[in-house]
DNA sequence: CAATCATTTTTGGTATACCAGATTGAAACA
DNA sequence: TGTTTCAATCTGGTATACCAAAAATGATTG
């Protein structure tokens, strides 16, 4: 995504089989079995599986196999609250200081979002609301700053999609998407923070319900989306 | 300072190196020398180096030497707008799920520090200073919330570290740690927002002079502590 | 004398070999 | 039959060897 070294592109490719569900949460990912599996050596291996740990998708474990990450509800919940901090942020420098051609690049964004959200896959529908958020990061033009809330987003992809799959929360997020944009065009920073702050209220609601679902049911929602005849076991495979 | 294995030594090492200014801000980091030099293989310094990198001590470059970062009076200011969004919010959160003992322990250090305050090493007074705010964000319960927070104290600590060091701001630094203590211990959070905020507001003014003297004298500031002959050649040897 | 191109050297990227600690499973003993 | 112990094996950590790309250097030519 933004280098496009090889470990960069293990990475990538180990990223995906965990947010789809390839890789379940609790599997170990032995460095040398996934090097050989992908033809590449450990050592590459070993810095994508860093890259990972950093976003916090998978667990690094003293002289252990490293797993994949099953975050807990709270776990979850207080990931979207510093994102939430960060988001506001965001917001609020970049009523600042986004130039009028990258507002309007966001509200550009959004209109393609809305354009395409009844009949788009829900992974590549993410993949654009995520670059929704990305881009009002970068408006900010604040670095760090962006650099962080990225890779947030990235550690809460999975949570996200999961919790958005069912696609019941779809005119409340594109009305609150709408806001957001709004709030920019008129560079009102009281009612962007409000704007953000009630969106991601509304996900860590949605998100503890699928939780919730999930672990009363422990099987009413089906992991796979199209093509993966996975199932999400809920504890490591001994 | 978490873990003990090999990389994360090397990388405290090198760490002290970068902030103390022994390694000067431009240098390369060549993972051949630096490694024999310790006396480790280029496998651990590899890591150690990446794990700078995360904290924005080093550059990566694509197929280039590594080298000491060397922020903008921008680039530090940026960061410490997230530092200052995620200190509010470990304030907040520390207000609402601290428990009596870690308030106490955080009076504790605070008093700690004011005692030790007029003879101390800088970089030791540093550590008590970072360990004050460190635990305000694990008072919060929020662990990504802690982790993030810290990786930016991190990389903000040459900054803090090199503004700091004439001490003209000691008896603000002291009262307005106070006043935040006193915020944590009557659990007001709109009063422990304002003094955070104030407090952070300092520090960018405060080295935003440091910044302007530097650029200015180009040498009226020395960089050397106590036992270092190295000067700060403010771009890359050739 | 300067500019350019080839060669040499330096450097990070990758593969692989070796090691030490941990895990596990079987065997032996109570 | 249950428990303990010990060895085979698995796994990540470390060292090192090799490669390709990028600089640096110097020679050659205009």
């Amino acid at each position: 995504m933004t280098d496009n070294s090889l470990p960069e592109k293990i990475a990538a490719s180990l990223r995906r089989d965990i947010l789809r569900g390839t890789l379940a949460p609790g599997a170990q990912i032995k460095e040398r079995d996934s090097a050989a599996e992908l033809g590449v050596s450990r050592t590459p291996m070993r810095e994508a599986i860093r890259i990972l740990a950093k976003e916090g998708l998978v667990l690094l474990r003293p002289s252990r196999s490293p797993v994949v990450a099953d975050p807990t509800l709270k776990e979850v919940t207080d990931a979207i609250a510093v994102l939430s901090a960060l988001e506001v942020l965001s917001g609020k420098l970049a009523c600042r200081h986004a130039t009028v051609d990258q507002i309007a690049g966001i509200r550009g964004i959004h209109e393609h979002f809305s354009a395409i959200y009844d009949y788009t896959d829900p992974v590549d529908l993410f993949e654009v609301d995520m670059s929704f958020h990305v881009a009002i990061a970068q408006a900010s033009h604040n670095l760090p700053l962006a650099e962080t809330h990225r890779s947030y987003l990235e550690r809460l992809w999975r949570a996200r999609f999961l919790s958005a799959r069912r696609r019941k929360a779809r005119d409340r997020v594109l009305r609150q998407h709408g806001q957001i944009v709004a709030a920019l065009e008129t560079r009102d920073e009281t009612a962007i923070t409000r704007d953000i702050e009630e969106h991601l209220e509304h996900l860590v609601v949605n998100i503890g319900d699928y939780f919730h679902a999930r672990d009363a049911g422990e099987g009413p929602i089906p992991e796979g989306t199209q093509s993966d005849p996975h199932d999400q076991p809920r504890k490591e495979e001994k």
